[in-house]
DNA sequence: CCCACGACCTGCTGGC
DNA sequence: TGCCAGCAGGTCGTGG
């Protein structure tokens, strides 16, 4: 589901429930998620008070007034539900764990795949560990620039799209925004990257930050039926130009789009108008 | 060190 | 209707 307009979606959505208040309760009902989530879990948080929610790239950081910080990340599938403190729980396929807090609201965590993760780490540690050590900067602060971006691409042999989806390049990316601000931007997906210019590390740097802000505007892309924490649709696929558009009309020169496969993942672009 | 690839899972879609 | 292949927003470990 989840790049960085949808992961900060759901951030924005759970906040307002989280904070200030205080966890009563965590039942988890599978363990085996990515990594696993710890079997002490539950007994580090449970009575802490929530101070604040924070976005890393497409992981949710969950700050406890003890000291501990519970990393959320939502994979392929992963999906938020919230019932109000009025609202009776209705429990679904693949609800991994149920946050409940003091008053009555909950926050739900299902994902299918089970590709997500949940863990805690010490608060003052966490940028210390993987994967934030080495995570690239936020694409939307002031630490990304073209010249950042031409800087951490260069000497890099392999393909741009494939530069632009590793996390220590630039956070947040994933496969929908990377072909999209390519797209914006006339840039061959299959360029090398350490050879894109400084100009178009500009454009580039630019258009990924037009391209997500855009999508944060509309709540997120939702494909399949992705949902907002709030249960509303994000609805910023209806504005994607490339990503799954296989053998439509390019909507600047009218060639088909073409799909193709780069490390593994599907590759939408324009033959003639990205060089 | 860099990069491509398979693995990890479930569910949905389209073709036969 | 059933069945199977292929695909899906991500990350990590392996091996060349």
């Amino acid at each position: 589901m989840p790049e960085l307009p949808e992961v900060e979606t759901v951030r924005v959505g759970i906040e307002p429930v989280l904070l200030g208040g205080v966890l009563s309760d965590v039942v988890i009902n599978r363990f085996d998620l990515r990594g696993g989530i710890p079997e002490d879990f539950a007994e580090r948080v449970k009575g802490a008070v929530i101070t604040r929610t924070e976005r890393r790239g497409k992981y949710i950081f969950i700050v406890f007034d003890n000291g501990q910080l519970a990393v959320l990340h939502l994979g392929m599938s992963g999906r938020i539900r919230i019932y109000k403190a009025d609202e009776d729980y209705v429990p679904e396929k693949h609800d991994h764990v149920v946050l409940r807090m003091q008053g009555g609201a909950r926050v739900v965590f299902n994902d299918p795949r089970r590709f997500g993760m949940l863990y805690l780490v010490a608060v003052d540690e966490i940028d210390n560990v993987a994967p934030f050590a080495l995570m690239g900067p936020e694409p939307l602060g002031n630490g990304f620039s073209g010249a950042v971006l031409h800087e951490r691409l260069a000497g890099k042999r392999g393909p741009i799209k494939s530069a632009l989806l590793d996390q220590r390049v630039v956070a947040g990316l994933g496969n929908i925004y990377v072909c999209e601000a390519l797209y914006r931007v006339r840039v061959s997906p299959f360029r090398v990257a350490g050879q894109v210019s400084a100009a178009e590390c500009d454009d580039l740097a630019r258009a990924i930050r037009d391209v997500l802000n855009a999508a944060l505007a509309s709540g997120g892309s939702s494909l399949k039926d992705y949902r907002q924490a709030d249960g509303e649709l994000g609805y910023f696929q209806h504005s994607f130009d490339v990503y799954g558009r296989e053998g439509e009309a390019c909507k600047n020169c009218k060639a088909p789009i073409e799909r193709s496969v780069q490390s593994g993942r599907s590759t939408f672009y324009c033959t003639q108008c990205q060089v």
